[in-house]
DNA sequence: CAATAAACTTACCGAATGGTAAGAAAATTG
DNA sequence: CAATTTTCTTACCATTCGGTAAGTTTATTG
């Protein structure tokens, strides 16, 4: 149920989706969803509440099986690769989020996320570098890795377009091995 | 008269911006709004079309200045990251283009930008590297890049409400050195 | 079985949406 | 100056938006 308005909100965004399209995808009348949610805004709520607590969760799962910094770092980020990869519409309601956070900046929809960010500041400087790794540097670097995996998930029809299908058969597939390369070479491990 | 209809598409999305918003926003009734560019669609087509050209003619004037192709990408990257920067509402609406192209597969928008990835491709292609640079690869290695410069870009409200004000205006500053690190690094030149 | 609560439908509502039609005002042009 | 074209306004339009109110069906529970 949470399901079908996910999709469409990652398919036209909160304003573009509507709760009656919504309701019509699950099956429902518009009221009936209403009476389950009370506003449209209260439903979408709920669904980033969703994709927070999911994401968190798989983190918490990829963290308990690596202690070496740089290695959990590498698979940290390659989870969240491969994750993003496999719920797609929870990558795009994200990234919309942080469109639409300009405008309505009141919604905790992100905090959610940030004891994950700051997680991974602390992993980062854990890694031994001649750099003096500032919580800023830390923070930007993570930033670097985080856009490079979201940013790639998000552009799949543009670069499907672009590019075709088969190029972005082949893009998926090494994605992860480039994120490794780009993560290792950044700490002297290339 | 485009810039304030610029600025409510970046803040709301195509769908969530209206007509009436931007013609208020410029001074002008609703009606003469629609006069000059006939549909909301095509109002759209036009600020999508400027932005490409935009971002087209400032990287043309980078790329003449260099021809060491390590340092032409990352002259045209950490161009492109200024770019971004000075013009966040254009970054904000092509990141929405890639999200919205699930939905209307058909516009054009993206494609006045396909030969500036080209020849980024190209580029990369160029770097003398030990492994085999395969399109796919150098494809996949740009889209990392940009990736990292248009996610921090578009993260601006959620960093500042997450970490504050100083500390994004912190990252603001150091980001092009860490860009130009992760390029470097990445192509064994750390 | 009766009472209560949850799930859902029908019928609305006012506001806002993108867009059209027709005409007035202003600028341009012969 | 007259004719014409461009610019903009007033007045609408059908549709859709999120949401409310009231009643009906279905399920739960004492």
């Amino acid at each position: 149920m949470l399901d079908s308005a996910k999709r469409r909100f990652a398919l036209r965004g909160f304003y573009g989706a509507s709760i009656a399209d919504i309701a019509d995808d699950v099956g429902l009348t518009k009221q009936a969803l209403l009476h389950h949610f009370g506003s449209k805004e209260k439903l979408y709520g709920e669904i980033l509440k969703g994709i927070a607590e999911s994401i968190i969760g798989d983190i918490i799962r990829i963290r308990a099986h690596v202690e070496d910094p740089l290695a959990q770092l590498e698979a940290l980020m390659t989870g969240v690769l491969e994750r993003q990869f496999a719920h797609s519409d929870e990558a795009q309601i994200l990234m919309r989020e942080l469109l639409d956070n300009r405008a309505r900046a009141e919604q905790a929809g992100n905090w959610y996320l940030k004891p994950f960010l700051d997680s991974l500041i602390a992993i980062v400087r854990a890694i031994p570098l001649d750099e003096d790794m500032t919580e800023v540097r830390a923070l930007a670097l993570v930033y670097q890795f985080l856009g490079s995996i979201n940013y790639f998930v998000v552009s799949e029809p543009t670069l499907t377009q672009m590019f075709g299908k088969e190029v972005h058969a082949a893009m998926r597939q090494e994605y992860p091995r480039q994120l490794r390369l780009l993560i290792r070479s950044r700490f002297g491990h290339g």
